[in-house]
This record gives C-alpha cells, sequence and structure tokens, in this order.
DNA sequence: GAACCGATGCAATGCTATTGCAAAGTACGT
DNA sequence: ACGTACTTTGCAATAGCATTGCATCGGTTC
C-alpha cells in the first residue's frame, strides 16, 4: 500500500521521496519503538545521518515522537492521529521491557493528572515504566 | 558538620575518603539535581573520572539516584532516606525547568498507580515532567 | 618492611547526537 | 529543453557523555 504511505507524507506536508517512503514503511511494520540504529540496521544500506534527519523531519511534522526510556539511544514510534509540529499529543505511557529491551507505547494508558507543588507549571510529560512486558512475562 | 557526613557515609558503609566527603558535602547544598559536569564545575580542581567513580559508588550504596532528563546528562541527587543499593525509593517525581534547565527532585509528589495492560509488569518508573519551576514562575 | 587492597589519576575508547559542506535530485519559470 | 533555485542526500568531521584499562599512591595488616 505505498499509496497510503505516500498520503500519510503529504498530509503532513512532507515531500515524498523515496527514502522517506521506506522510512515509513518500516517504522508502520514495527511493534516497538526503534532507535537509530535498529532503523539503519532494518533497512538496506544507507546512510545513518539521512536517517537520522528523516527521523527528525518527521518528527518536526508530528508524524512521529521520539522516547528516551533512559537506555542512551532516543527512541522514536509513529505518532497517534492527531498530532502537528506544533503539539505532539504524545502523553501516554512508555514501556521499556528490562528482559526484551524493547520499548513499547501503550496508547490507552494516559499519564493521571499530578498534583504539583505551587508555583510549578507543567507543559510536557514523560513517563517510562520499566519492566517485563506482555510477551516476556509468558 | 563534616562529622554527620563522614558518619552518614559510615552507615551506607562507604569508605570516607577525602573526596568522598567533599563530594558529599557538596552534594548537601544542592537544591537540584546536578550533572557531572556541574560536579566537576563547583567542586576544586579534581579529577573527572575520579568524581564519576564516586558518584558510581554513591548510587550504588543508596546514596544518591540518578536521574536521565532527557537532556543528555545524567543528573545526580541525594536520596530520601530509607534508600540502600538494593532498592532506590526514588519513585517521586522529577521536574526539569525549560527556564532555568534546573532538575528538580520533587519528593513529595509521588507517581500515581498506574492501571497498565494485561501482562506487563512493572519494576521501575520514572516521570520526568517538564514546564516552568517555582522561581522562574515569579 | 613486604604484601595487599582500595582509591585516585591519566590515557584512551565507544557511542550517540549534531553540524558543515558538497553532490545529486527535483520543481519551476522562460 | 535549459537554467536556476530549492530540497534532499551522502560524506566528513566534531562535540559531549559514559566507560574501561592501567599505573600510581596511600593506608592496613601480618
Amino acid at each position: 500500500m505505498t499509496k497510503d504511505i505516500e498520503s500519510t507524507l503529504k498530509s503532513k506536508n512532507i515531500n515524498p521521496t523515496a527514502m522517506r517512503l521506506l522510512v515509513l514503511d518500516f517504522l508502520t511494520k514495527q511493534t516497538s519503538a526503534i532507535s537509530l540504529n535498529d532503523l539503519e540496521k532494518g533497512m538496506g544500506p544507507s546512510d545513518r545521518i539521512t536517517l537520522y534527519r528523516t527521523l527528525k523531519t518527521f518528527e518536526d511534522k508530528g508524524l512521529v515522537h521520539s522516547i528516551e526510556d533512559g537506555t542512551g539511544a532516543t527512541k522514536y514510534a509513529l505518532c497517534d492521529i492527531g498530532c502537528d509540529g506544533e503539539n505532539h499529543h504524545d502523553l501516554h505511557v512508555h514501556f521499556y521491557c528490562n528482559s526484551c529491551k524493547e520499548t513499547f507505547c501503550l496508547p490507552n494508558t494516559k499519564i493521571p493528572e499530578i498534583a504539583l507543588p505551587a508555583g510549578f507549571e507543567p507543559q510536557e510529560m514523560n513517563l517510562i515504566i520499566k519492566g517485563i512486558c506482555e510477551l516476556c512475562s509468558h
């Protein structure tokens, strides 16, 4: 369904180049968030920096969001519908599995309201839960 | 109160060397979490690697906990009473100020219970809230 | 004093993120 | 079709943090 991928890019105002189609196609096939390294290994031989910039572009345009899961390597995953460059709606929980080392989005698990001390004004939130994922707990 | 600092180290089974006394003393004077760079700059001329290992030792022994606030540099802050090497009780919220770039522990703001999807078993949680801190919001 | 062990300091390395610059490709107006 | 301008890509290079190996130093023990 290259057509779908292409129109997805266009709807986000991203020029649909061959490289970007490939990257987006790869991203849609993932079941967990991937790092730049994963992407580089998963794709054919391509330039690491180009992949890096492709992810940055996607992030700017609200197509993917980045996740700092504490491993040191930034992970990327497709956004939910409704994200744009200005406003990422990625206020869901991210889960890092200590067993398989994968990072998952839990889009249906929202971060609850937190009562902050007076004077603190929240703008973004980032909740990483580490543990054993569904697949590894069997 | 060098005596207090020394006994704190001993109570955590850490050999109280001159360097460690200095580092711990410095840590107790902080109002926010500090990075290795901050420590290096704040202390007199000392070896970066030694400071790094000192922090690691403190972390192993449950004296400080490390915070990944997404800036790329690991921050360290003193633990609450009750932490040990096996079990860090750092389940409080960490707040990163987008204005002054400081990272604060909010020890009285606990992470609420999160209902995870079936099969996911949580072990650790890490909640970073970014925004404007109390001092900068005035 | 000799052997030993932990702590320290220096050198060196690995990895991720990031930028500069040049080449290749694409779009557009004439 | 041609040239120009803009975008994208690829390569080289750099910066910063984390981490390890090894030698040295200092104190402890026998």
